[in-house]
DNA sequence: CGTGCCGTTGAAGGTTCTCAACCGTGGTGG
DNA sequence: CCACCACGGTTGAGAACCTTCAACGGCACG
């Protein structure tokens, strides 16, 4: 993709106006293109909070506690538009789960220009409202549940957001590894291993390869998921 | 506190804008006053997003997740603007650690109007950007870190909003209970309060009575919780 | 002065982690 | 074409950390 469909693909998912629209003139000079492959990351220059938009394939936003110990905090996927702060207790990153492609914004300069479509700023604002909601729901199940909880939470949550629709049985190609799913839920690998067997043993799910998962009862699964 | 220095106050701390201005009699017509005592929740209609600003005293954001587990996601002291989701996996709730007072506002009616102005709405959108920065770093402590990182962390978050500033040593006047710490740390009260005695005989903080800490050594401390 | 709640400490138990071995797959090079 | 290797995933056994259960102490409040 080059620099031009990039960003008028940005300003369809972003949605409220057009592309000869005065605000979009102003994002486009501060707009930086990237593209990473399975595993790069996205070059951030370091000395100032950005924003990301993901235009193409799936990326994880990982925080990097002490200790070597990596936390994904959110994965985003094509549309998405994530905030990665600088200065911060942990250093964040954000990192291709698949090929990926997109455009980076300084956040402050970005917010700025915004101003001038209060529309535009809305669906800012929403988008990060949001986020944070998503966030405190993660945090809820990094705070209080089960290794099966957190799983079961995980396959919901992943399924409302790239599962196909004509379910049931509805199929999940996932793009991350059992790593990256360890790294979400705040688990290892093996556990999240020995929680796919068990879901797959009480016959809830199969799995095929190593990337897809067919989940048979969304409803069971949103039980033994915690779910209110 | 009557609702005229209740929306004065508002005014004040969420900038940008006099009390004569357009967007602030609209909003003047969906604020919503409320008083609750230590304990007591903040009324919410329960069927559309809510923004709550606290006038005074100090909140916390409660998720319940299913089994009566309760994971506090966020704590809230006077100034803050929280949002309370209605429709998510889990139940929210505002809930007083200490009497409090503030305004309910209805969020998709207070987002409308406040796109009247422009630089109102850029602090909604900084502030909801904060809190979202705070939430994933606070998903990174439930996810990866021991109880001792947890807590040292804690108290380092909880001495740059509301400690002392004339430090070393910073005294620390803590509104909540060792229980809602637990909660929010996604800890017991057990290991909260272990974790307390083991800070205090490596030296690194002294507690008064029930809410009273002193933290002399906050770079130790840093260290401790695992920040980079 | 009694009662109740909050906080502290101890001992036993459970869930998850760590360490280790094994298997299947996909890619590479002889 | 096949052997080999690297890597991701699965499974098992023991250890670590936190929880659970239980008892006790102290402060606040009626």
């Amino acid at each position: 993709m080059d620099y031009c469909s990039l960003f008028e693909t940005f300003l369809r998912d972003v949605p409220s106006f057009a592309p000869s629209d005065e605000a979009a003139i102003l994002l486009d000079a501060i707009a930086q293109p990237f593209r990473i492959a399975r595993g790069g990351v996205v070059p951030l220059d370091g000395s100032a909070d950005v924003l990301v938009y993901v235009a193409k394939g799936a990326t994880k936003l990982i925080a990097n506690a002490s200790g070597g110990r990596e936390q994904i905090v959110a994965f985003h996927f094509r549309g998405d538009l994530v905030s990665v702060p600088v200065d911060s207790w942990h250093s964040y990153a954000l990192c291709g789960l698949s090929e990926s492609e997109g455009l980076v914004f300084p956040a402050e300069e970005f917010l700025k220009r915004s101003d001038i479509d209060p529309s535009f700023h809305n669906v800012l604002l929403q988008r990060s409202l949001t986020a944070l909601h998503r966030c405190r729901d993660k945090a809820v199940g990094l705070g209080r549940k089960s290794a099966e909880e957190r799983l079961a939470s995980f396959l919901v949550g992943l399924a409302e957001r790239i599962g196909t629709r004509d379910g049931p049985p509805c199929t999940l190609d996932m793009p991350m590894s059992r790593r990256d799913i360890g790294d979400s839920l705040g688990l290892t690998i093996e556990t999240i291993s020995r929680q796919f067997s068990s879901l797959r043993n009480a016959g809830l799910i199969e799995t095929e390869g190593r990337s897809r998962v067919i989940l048979f009862d969304i409803s069971q699964l949103s039980l033994r998921a915690g779910h209110i």
